[in-house]
DNA sequence: TAGATTGTTAATCGATTAACAATC
DNA sequence: TAGATTGTTAATCGATTAACAATC
């Protein structure tokens, strides 16, 4: 079953296909053609048929998708069917405003602990977890079985942090730190870079406001 | 001055360049080639040429692009020049998280108000600004000149709230709801999906681990 | 069977890279 | 002037869209 390389445009919408489908379900709908699910979306039908079959033959000719079935399959595309230990290192108020969001859980994302080097916050809670000093760091993974660790700390400490991350068993990285990190292949990073986001939306502001003053 | 249609990939690298011209910037150095900076961004000097020429010509040949120059060009492209009112729109954790970040207003993103429909929130304070009732939005976003709103609420009411933000001079909503929003042209839309992000790590994680399996 | 809609191949479009003349 | 490096045009690559045969 070898799996051609998938570009990550189309990794990209599977989440928002998954969304669109569990609301579906949700609505009790059956049934969904690429087309409809399309014009929902604002995508081509091509463009959805064409992602989909990228992991596999989930339609039938003349009847079109089984909502219950695929929104399933992206599912198990995306790897929620399976549980993710997680920890955050950087207990400050991103970091815990992510801790206590449930929805995490819902998908199988399961927050086993939180870390910080600021005595003044070690020890404190969220949802039952406790912060722990960063010297367990490496210890705790191995002992827990973690899968991800979210880095919600300040740019500095994010490089160095993730070099100690990497030579555990970590598979993945969620950066909230604004910084790049450099990681080997085996690893997975997935930047959620906010300055950068609302720079965008301050460019897009600026662009609108010029281009209704020449007209 | 007429400026062509920039595609949202060169804008979507536009922050990153600022943030390494930034860096550069503090570290003293003077002048950098696209083939030096792309080394650095792992781009292509091609790229990064003609990203930059998208508005205009910053460099000198035979001498690459001045530093400080081409950071303070950029940040006037994203609108880093001017300032920007904004409000966040749920006093829950993650919208208290974003009001206590301070490095926004260094980009000149100013918080002026909070808002939750919760009356146990209200008159809660994050950096000596307010949550208010949801009632007051609208007489709030006029009288102090709000460009943007920052939707940390849960997707339920994103909607109808938009709806409401899209009747006021507001410019920009920073989208955190995990809901995607209609809004007319004119308003600008930024998504922080964070699920989304997640989901993508897994499926990076799920697909690395098969591919190991193959081998 | 006829109609609908997928799966898939071909055509188009846009973004990235390469090449090179212009010029500092 | 010679060397370096941009700005810009041309070539390539990849992603999206269109078309249509396969088939339920």
């Amino acid at each position: 079953m070898e799996e051609k390389e998938i570009s990550q445009a189309v990794v990209s919408r599977l989440p928002r296909y998954f969304r669109y489908l569990g609301e579906l379900k949700d609505e009790g709908v059956e049934r969904i053609s690429s087309q409809e699910l399309g014009e929902r979306l604002n995508l081509t039908a091509s463009q959805i048929r064409q992602d989909i079959n990228c992991f596999g033959g989930f339609g039938q000719q003349g009847y079109g998708y089984n909502v219950e079935y695929l929104y399933d399959e992206i599912g198990k595309i995306l790897g929620l069917d399976r549980k993710h230990n997680f920890i955050i290192i950087g207990a400050g108020n991103l970091g815990r405003a992510l801790g206590n969001y449930m929805n995490f859980e819902r998908r199988g994302f399961i927050l086993r602990g939180m870390f910080d080097q600021d005595p003044g916050l070690i020890g404190r809670e969220v949802r039952e977890v406790r912060v722990r000093p960063m010297e367990e760091l490496e210890d705790f993974i191995r002992e827990n079985d973690i899968d991800i660790a979210v880095l919600t700390i300040p740019k500095a400490g994010a490089v160095s942090v993730a070099e100690r991350l990497v030579k555990t068993q970590i598979r993945a990285i969620w950066n909230f730190a604004h910084v790049d990190l450099n990681v080997p292949e085996g690893v997975q990073v997935e930047n959620v870079h906010l300055s950068d986001s609302l720079m965008k939306l301050s460019y897009n502001i600026r662009r609108y406001m010029k281009e209704q003053e020449e007209t």
